[in-house]
DNA sequence: GCAATGACTGGTA
DNA sequence: TTACCAGCCATTG
């Protein structure tokens, strides 16, 4: 059963599924980032997985390079965003990239 | 095999 | 700040 038969998640996917479910409450990445960290095609891929499998993870905790939330879904992740505490940008409904971006790791 | 699509990114206006 | 354009890469028809 390593074959994904009806719409399993691929071994890519799996890396990014689980690499969001590792993002802390109160941080966010990037597509770019993901696609970075997991080494694997680009942004786009990374969307791909996660209209696909999404739904399994906190997928308010991807957000684009500029900080806003997945097209379609900003309203749902704001809701997310307040009850976690993430620092938003005052004045936008964007994301600080400057404090909320996680790079992996836990320590400082 | 080719064309179109998409939860993207960076640069320019 | 937003809007438009060109580039990138796997999936889908």
């Amino acid at each position: 059963m390593f074959t994904d038969e009806d719409g399993g998640p691929d071994d890519y996917a799996e890396e990014v599924l689980a690499l969001v479910e590792r993002i802390p409450p109160g941080r966010v990445m990037a597509y770019g980032d993901i696609a970075e960290y997991v080494g694997g095609g680009g942004p786009r891929q990374v969307g791909s997985v996660m209209s696909s499998w999404g739904g399994g993870v906190p997928w308010w905790r991807v957000v684009r390079a500029d900080g806003r939330p997945a097209s379609g879904h900003e309203v749902r992740a704001l809701s997310h965003y307040a009850a976690e505490g993430t620092p938003m940008r005052p004045g936008s409904d964007r994301v600080d990239l400057g404090r909320a971006r996680w790079n992996g790791e836990d320590g400082p």
